[in-house]
DNA sequence: ATAGTAAATATTGTCTACAATATAAGACAA
DNA sequence: TTGTCTTATATTGTAGACAATATTTACTAT
């Protein structure tokens, strides 16, 4: 067994990491260093460089000699992250349909096919349906081989992404839709047409973003701060 | 005037990274804690800030109780970069079609201008006309308005793009060519044709790789570490 | 001589204390 | 009451010391 070796700047960023996605710590709040670091049993120390991680991700904003506050999440960002996602995981499912091996490929298709029976049973609950979704995204942009695009999406992008699922709750008002598109992806990759893959990837996310945009212009969520101050 | 309030960790990861980049400090090389804190005549706590940042940016990799140690520049992860140069860069110019400012775009046909000047004046000398070239992706990359797009590219990868370029001093051998696909970028950006610029800018990009690599097996580079250890 | 082990050294991780800056509270004048 | 300046408090930035881990060195046995 090998032994996990970290460091407590490790351990607490994913612990503050995970406050601020699931929205624990509120959008827009100071970060006091002394309070989080008694709240967590450290020191200014360790705490400060998790802080630094968290700040490298974009979870929260220094200002020197002010303090770290949350980010807001905004109509605009989440634009812009849709537009990157696009581009990015379109690349990602053109790479994956070229380089994944029959194993990852059949891993795969057995993923989406408990996603649908899971769809079946509980006709299309929202929150597990989203993790499925996570989920399938994740096994592409690992597919696709490339180290520095899996650090950009799955390590940066997808904290945020997943923050504004937690904090909207958005309905995903077409699971089944989703899974076909999923489904279309999978085959495409399982062909190995990496052109297709990467197209049909593209729409996907794009029909996405439509669909969250639309929810949140009928519902004007409270949570989202349309005006940055 | 506006009085530049900054930290320490900031001036020193700036110092740096220009080391890293410039091949100063070299490639798995070792960083010394106590050793660096002492030459830049400050303490190990915002050292480690700095460090941090450089870590965060994938300037250098850094182990538990270990330590850390510069990159080392290959092959492979050139490849990764410029695909998803590719990928980014080509959004940039989409975007940057549909959305710059006439008062941008003049700006844009104006450095092509002075390019084009530069290189009848010194034959195509490689050093300004890669400098050149950062430039021109520079403004179409701001000229996108898509704030974490523009951090993603001119942030972090650049940093890297810049460290490839430095320590290989790889010869732009086709000064004219990549003038002339800066020429036709810039023009669809004027006539906001974000597809077109979108198309040029993938397939200038692409070039611009095939090129490298082509050098690259031909000199046989000894900075290139072509097999991590 | 070489492999393995134990002590010695060096380096990283963490904590506490202090200095510099920013924020909040209070006094005073209009 | 309101606005401004001064003082007090709190928070961040930095430094130095200590603890934990890794690396090197020295020694012993084969």
């Amino acid at each position: 067994m090998q032994e996990e070796t970290t460091t407590l700047a490790n351990k607490v960023c994913k612990l503050i990491l995970k406050d601020i996605v699931t929205g624990a710590i509120g959008q827009g709040q100071k970060l006091n260093e002394p309070e989080l670091a008694r709240i967590h049993g450290i020191s200014r120390g360790p705490l400060r460089e998790a802080m630094g991680r968290l700040e490298a991700m974009r979870l929260i904003t220094r200002v020197p000699n002010v303090g770290a506050h949350v980010v807001k999440l905004s109509y605009d960002a989440l634009l812009e992250i849709y537009q990157i996602r696009e581009s990015l995981e379109g690349l990602a499912a053109r790479l994956a349909a070229e380089t994944m091996t029959g194993e990852e490929k059949l891993a795969l298709r057995a993923l989406l096919t408990s996603h649908h029976k899971h769809l079946l049973d509980t006709q299309g609950q929202s929150y597990f349906q989203q993790e499925g979704d996570v989920d399938f995204h994740y096994r592409i942009i690992h597919g696709s081989k490339n180290q520095r695009l899996i650090d950009m999406l799955a390590g940066d992008l997808y904290q945020l992404v997943r923050m504004y699922r937690y904090q909207f709750s958005w309905s995903s008002n077409r699971p089944h839709q989703a899974l076909k598109e999923h489904d279309q992806i999978c085959s495409a990759i399982e062909e190995s047409d990496g052109e297709l893959a990467e197209w049909l990837m593209k729409r996907h996310i794009n029909n996405a973003r439509n669909n969250i945009l639309a929810s949140m212009n009928n519902q004007k969520h409270p949570n989202l701060e349309k005006y940055n101050e």
